[in-house]
DNA sequence: CTTGACCTTAACGTTAGGTTAAGGTCAAGC
DNA sequence: GCTTGACCTTAACCTAACGTTAAGGTCAAG
């Protein structure tokens, strides 16, 4: 199958399947013109890919991943372990996201959002924190 | 006063406050070795583009707040505007996060983490979401 | 006068691809 | 046989917001 074909199938575009090959995560036969080539096996793997990077892995996680996906002797002990690394940087920054959204939530009600240049979100940003 | 010590008041690197005056946000002046010479109105604003880019504003988030902060003749609507699509942007990000937080979490708890290849966080990345 | 701590610019690295650019391949229609 | 359009190839530059060398000038202290 050729690239194009196996993108619409995964999800994913022609440019980010090469890009996995030049990152070493998959290596397609090719053709006798030099197109590639993908098998059953290739699509499967782009499929695991596309959806591990859906869960916000990186790249270099995606290709642990794939390693584990690939080796049926595998520790699942592995993966979980990936997985509730994870796991704790979504905590991190959904964290980081609410403190921010909270602050500037607050600000942005006792904004006036008139033509008046009085305005306390700039004030906030201003502020020079003077006070331990 | 030189970069460094800039750096250290506003909590930001020489090489970040460098690039703000790459980016045409600050244009400190020069000292006769043609170090940069910061002044106090300088400060106030690198300490403003400290706060703004803490606060998830892009560099030409920023670019823009800064305008509005120098202009005394600013309306507030403005800046509320900029703030309100940044909570919206936020607000995007965290239920992106949550889902998929979600998810990853249940397929965790499910996953007995042993040395035994049988993992549902594997099988759910692999999956060909056969389900329309 | 040396030394170390600072400053300068230039240029490449990072992440995960998107976007041209220049050119080869292939199947269809004339 | 020939053109045309849709596909494929590699190469190389673009994005954000800096971090990281690298090579060299400046300055105060000893």
């Amino acid at each position: 199958m050729n690239i194009s074909d196996v993108a619409a199938l995964c999800e994913l575009t022609p440019k980010a399947i090469r890009h996995y090959e030049d990152q070493g995560l998959i290596s397609p036969a090719r053709s006798a013109n030099g197109y590639r080539d993908y098998r059953e096996r290739d699509l499967q793997e782009l499929k695991f890919l596309a959806h591990s990077r859906a869960m916000g892995f990186s790249l270099q996680e995606c290709s642990h991943l794939l390693e584990l996906y690939r080796n049926p002797g595998r520790a699942s002990a592995d993966v979980k372990a990936l997985a509730e690394q994870k796991l704790q940087e979504l905590d991190l920054q959904m964290q980081k996201l609410k403190d921010l959204r909270s602050s500037l939530s607050s600000w942005v009600q006792h904004c006036p959002g008139d033509q008046s240049p009085n305005c306390p979100i700039i004030q906030q940003l201003a502020q020079s924190e003077e006070n331990p």
